[in-house]
DNA sequence: CAAGAATGATACGGTACCGTAACGAACAAG
DNA sequence: CTTGTTCGTTACGGTACCGTATCATTCTTG
């Protein structure tokens, strides 16, 4: 028997989870943007826009926009696709490994209190 | 012994909701708007903007505007505290209250997959 | 080749949020 | 009263993101 979350935790473990990121430094990620590095991170590669803009029912612009954005924060980076240039490659980056490390170690923490 | 989320199994839970919330037809919160809606229906009233400043370690406009947006939504709503009328009581709603059960289900159901 | 399709980026106007500062209203203390 | 403090809101200039439309580049197909 899969244990399940009940309401109330999984409520609880959303709550405290999202006020230690908006308390943390570091700036927070909108939940599209969180979408798209989680999805970078957790599933295999190759991660084109496009792939992204369908798996997440969005527009191109708002992964280009994305990309941009968490490129500055340099959690992903970008890279030509050399078999078929029209394609835009989008990497992990050390940066951003440690950055979801971090978020997996503070969900973890957080639920073992529940 | 309390069961804590394994690092694969944390991301892949916010990972997974997240992607849930994006590709949903609601609008999606911000972590800020989603901490405060989650700690006015998880802890016990009275939340006054001063206090959910504080308990966020964000400033008070922050919070006026994220009440604004939100009340626009219905997800939560204003009274004015006539014992001490300096200060604005925010309170639950019935959208509120559905948006939240909708996002434990979700939750729950999720982490019943891992 | 040329014509068309596919890909990601950019332009555009609009909306939402930010941090800081200033503000009016309401209470508290002398 | 009046002075000072507290509370939430508003003002301001700036940044980020949105959806739609368009673009340049690259590949594909005849």
């Amino acid at each position: 028997m899969t244990e399940v979350l009940t309401t109330a935790k999984a409520l609880k473990l959303w709550h405290d989870v999202s006020l230690a990121m908006v308390r943390g430094d570091e700036p927070d990620l909108s939940v599209r943007q969180m979408s798209i590095i989680l999805t970078i991170y957790l599933e295999a590669p190759p991660h084109t826009v496009r792939d992204l803009a369908k798996k997440l029912g969005v527009s191109k612009p708002v992964i280009t926009r994305a990309l941009d954005s968490m490129g500055k924060l340099e959690l992903v980076s970008r890279r030509r696709d050399e078999k078929d240039r029209r394609n835009v490659l989008v990497q992990r980056t050390v940066k951003g490994a440690l950055y979801l490390e971090r978020l997996a170690d503070l969900i973890g923490a957080i639920s073992g209190k529940l």
